[in-house]
DNA sequence: GCCGGGAATTAGAATTGTTCCAAATATTGA
DNA sequence: TCAATATTTGGAACAATTCTAATTCCCGGC
């Protein structure tokens, strides 16, 4: 692939992946591609079909290479949502995720201010992760209609 | 096993099993007590080497089992921290967690009152799960000596 | 421009953590 | 006590992830 191409839409990916001891390649930046255009939260299972509309070389073990490289270089977040898969957010800000148990989706919330959680003496917090269960908007109005009719 | 002395003993256990739907078994009053004897957030492979040494028939697909159980009755929280196994925890108080990415370990943090987050219309909070990564006291400690000595 | 070393990719095997299964056993209510 | 049902057990099956070894690719020095 042609270098100078890359290096135009890349948006700060290559420099970001050469800070952390990474290589810029046409598979980090496809996946990171993929996670930018829907911002739905995939697993590596879905990231790796969706990748393969486009680069149908592209393997399972290079999807989680990718991945990894992404999250090590700080363009994406490795999110751990009850057990089973875990999921893919390029979204960088602060923020928390909210998880409707209804339909397994994920919405990413934006954090206010606050985290006043007193931590005992030593203790040195490094990052938050913070993620809220409940019902999405479509699940609890579902709810809500089943609970009515019965 | 003597049921009466069973019921002696579980202060609670046996009551929050029947209301959930379960039953009253030597396996699960063994489990509980086990999660009881060392809190420090065991995995189900742990509680099974633990629940072993007092109870050498029990099987992991029990340990499994009874886990589900107290988790399903209210008696006990699963908690996903990271990738890997997921570690269980028998406060049931409102706390979060404090995870130390210098030597896995896992300690309760007492929650103050907050959660102010203010979620988008329509969305309903059922349950909020708060992990702080960072070092605790002996590993914070480790990492500045180990910066200095640099 | 070509070469050598190191990183990345690939397919598939291996590992880990968990769930499922069927048979034997235990517990409960009638 | 008996039948119905839940639980336990060991092992098989499964899902998600990591590892491995053989290419292939990329970069800097010549």
């Amino acid at each position: 692939m042609d270098r100078a191409a890359n290096i135009e839409c890349d948006s700060g990916l290559g420099e970001r992946l050469a800070r952390g001891g990474f290589r810029f390649t046409p598979q980090r930046e496809h996946v990171y591609a993929v996670l930018l255009r829907k911002r739905d939260h995939p697993t590596a299972e879905q990231v790796f079909i969706r990748a393969k509309q486009d680069m149908p070389e592209i393997s399972m073990a290079t999807v989680y290479n990718c991945l990894d490289a992404l999250v090590k270089c700080g363009m994406a977040r490795q999110v751990t949502l009850e057990r089973g898969a875990a999921r893919f957010c390029p979204n960088m800000r602060e923020h928390c995720h909210f998880y409707c148990d209804g339909c397994d989706s994920v919405f990413d919330i934006d954090l206010p201010v606050e985290t006043g959680i007193a931590l005992p003496r030593g203790y040195r917090a490094e990052r938050y992760d913070i993620a809220i269960h409940g019902r999405c908007p479509a699940c609890a109005t579902e709810q809500r209609k089943r609970r009515e009719t019965n």
